[in-house]
DNA sequence: CGCTCGACGAGAGCGGTGCTCTCGTTCTGG
DNA sequence: CCAGAACGAGAGCACCGCTCTCGTCGAGCG
């Protein structure tokens, strides 16, 4: 099942240069598929994306979608891919590496929140609840790490820079290597509980974007967006940023 | 719509107190509906939960449920003010309001993330992605002050105990009259900044579990029981616990 | 005590869903 | 040129939320 995906993901590109009439129409249709759905994602939210509506939207019977996309959650899957890209582009598009490092990190989460809540159901679709019985495939994951790896990178030139505190170092290490990697790389100044830190602080601005999204500052908070700069800024101090 | 619910939840306790055989009965079978929900709810999910579903596991007709509660939200909604309850029922009761603030910090923030991970779709439900077009209606932001309110008596005993810093007073409040009350109340070391902080640090504890729970942490975080109690005590230190 | 009206549950039915299977057509690579 | 694969349409299955009707039964009122 996830054949199809991954033929739309690289597709035609890799098997030959010179694509065939039906090569290309086959990409043009999945493109349009995705475009609908993207579309009915937008308004109607992932629970209500419905394959017939789409199929409806292309003129086409329901049936003929399944030649693209085996399955709804596989046409899901697909949607979330594009939203991790979309809104890791966003984080990195507002990243200047060249400025300080609080100011890059207030940057960038800044996009952040707009992207949420430029898209709300992309938004819930990535970092909500996971639909039904949907577990999200291996192919999701190397998209969902673009945002992280985006502050990662603020991190470790912070500690190249030497702004960040002098790392406590110990024994146990919380963080995957993997994880470690993407969080700035190797630096003496970049031990396990700075690194862990720093997931916390990401964590806590999607808790952050997601109680506001999902409504839970409703009546509670009165400046939505001086409240988030201004817990940003903590985070960051938390961080040593 | 609402009157059905609201039927159920208050009753035939305020109508009068001798119930009639037909209301017992009705209470009953309202009872055994949302039993059944909850048990569908916590196997399949919110989305995957089916009014046919919950009809057949009682032997009735679907219509029949009809009578109790007229949509499938209406029933979602008791269920999240269930959930909000349990979710506040398990906080309150890790508060140990002799202890110190920061030992009360960790055992509240430490029930309710087992909560979560003991009733992962309830949490999710409650916290995570609204599902489609549902609103959450005003009854159940009652009940999910309730946690945050636990956190708030934490807070308000900790600045009568003189633990925590002094406060930055500044003009603009960023929080809510009401929230605010909830946060500690009147108190010359809580002002708007510590309020803010404290709704900070709880979306953050959220933001922890919910990327525990929805796999964010997967492949980056080793030791998720350790990794959780230590960013707990990281916000405890941002708070000034 | 009897009657009336409301609550109740069953059943059929509507329009919608995801998904499967079959069938004729059309394109393509050998 | 032609066999076989890819394709789209259509019918159909089982399920969903929800509505409407209809017969029944109980509870409160006169």
């Amino acid at each position: 099942m996830s054949r199809a995906l991954l033929s739309y993901r690289i597709g035609a590109i890799v098997r030959h240069v010179v694509s065939t009439a039906r090569e290309r129409a086959r990409a043009a249709l999945t493109a349009e598929i995705l475009e609908s759905a993207r579309g009915q994602l937008a308004t109607v939210g992932a629970a209500a994306l419905s394959l017939r509506a789409v199929a409806r939207d292309l003129g086409l019977a329901s049936s003929a979608l399944y030649r693209y996309f085996a399955s709804r959650d596989e046409l899901l899957t697909a949607l979330i891919i594009e939203g991790y890209d979309a809104i890791g582009a966003a984080a990195e598009a507002a990243d200047v590496p060249t400025a300080q490092p609080r100011t890059r990190w207030h940057a960038i989460c800044a996009a952040v929140r707009a992207w949420a809540l430029a898209h709300p159901h992309e938004y819930a679709l990535l970092y909500g609840s996971p639909v039904p019985g949907y577990a999200a495939p291996q192919d999701t994951v190397a998209a969902a790490g673009r945002v992280g790896t985006a502050l990662g990178r603020v991190l470790g030139d912070a500690a190249r820079a030497g702004v960040l505190p002098p790392a406590e170092h110990r024994r146990t290490s919380l963080v995957t290597p993997a994880a470690a990697e993407a969080l700035g790389g190797e630096h003496p100044d970049l031990d396990d509980a700075v690194r862990a830190r720093a997931l916390l602080t990401w964590s806590s601005v999607y808790g952050l974007i997601s109680f506001e999204l999902f409504g839970h500052f409703a009546g509670v908070v009165t400046d939505l967006d001086a409240f988030f700069t201004e817990q940003v800024g903590e985070l960051a101090d938390l961080l040593g940023l």
